[in-house]
DNA sequence: CAGAATGGTTGTAGAAGGCAACCAGTCGGG
DNA sequence: CCCGACTGGTTGCCTTCTACAACCATTCTG
């Protein structure tokens, strides 16, 4: 393959990747919580990783809208999965953290839905895995350089 | 990392992607007509590629609902980027070909941006970018086998 | 202390996909 | 030959999701 075509087969996967790993997500936010919405699944299992975290450390991190993060906050705490109190250090902010209840259900699904993408991946050792992540998140960043670039 | 870790990074890589695809693929719609949405410009960019085309491939290469394929092909038709002539072999479907103007646009477009992205990924020698697309596409599999599994 | 910046919320609009109903054409078995 | 099952596409309806902008409260800075 030349390089103008693994950049073009390149897109076309990430195509199928984005439409696949939607539907994915939906299947696994269900498990957890039949009303809980594709999106915010994504947002509560950040949350559950990295403790107690501002709804704008979620903006940045997701690189995404800060209206979308509330309404998806505020899905989650309607559903019970996140709590929210006060940042003692902010009067403006909140912490969000998750409930016990929505741990152990996050932690079930997870070691569920790993285990049987784990095997789909059985070939690759964990070195090899752990390359191919750190290669995925370099063409992230490819990618936004590009964008800004373009933008400006 | 450990196994568990890069799966879970994984995860968050992928999510970041596709937002941050979601956008680029916008700008870049936006480069080939003002008013050509997102998901159009893939299929677009796809039947430049694949020439004739039956919409009901396009269903099956992007595996998604036949309904919004329709819509995103009329919605190219009246951008005046895609061609719709009967089939000869089959009186219910149509071959799909894109305009001289809508592939003279794409080219410019496709070549800027990926000059782009290419710049991104210098460091990567054209093997290691093959190899990276074939992992991706390899990932690819093992979420749909997954999925299959669990939604049986 | 005034003005700028930050953290969040809310309203609105557009993009996108899933689902189902539907029409027109095709194909296989009786 | 023809009836029913199937396929290719179109359309309507609904939900999810994001971007953009206006807004309020609080904090920071000169």
């Amino acid at each position: 393959m030349t390089r103008a075509e693994s950049l073009r087969t390149l897109e076309h996967e990430v195509g199928v990747l984005m439409r696949r790993v939607r539907r994915v997500i939906g299947v696994r936010a269900q498990m957890v919580h039949p009303n809980l919405q594709p999106a915010s699944y994504l947002i509560l299992s950040s949350v559950a990783e990295s403790g107690p975290v501002r709804a704008s450390a979620l903006v940045e991190l997701f690189d995404t809208d800060k209206g979308a993060i509330s309404r998806q906050v505020g899905h989650l705490l309607e559903l019970g999965l996140l709590d929210k109190e006060p940042d003692p250090g902010d009067a403006r902010a909140w912490l969000i953290s998750v409930t016990p209840q929505a741990r152990q259900r996050l932690a079930d699904v997870v070691e569920q839905r790993q285990r049987l993408l784990d095997e789909g991946l059985v070939e690759w050792d964990d070195a090899k895995l752990a390359a191919f992540v750190e290669e995925l998140g370099r063409y992230n960043e490819a990618l936004n350089a590009a964008n800004d670039l373009s933008v400006q």
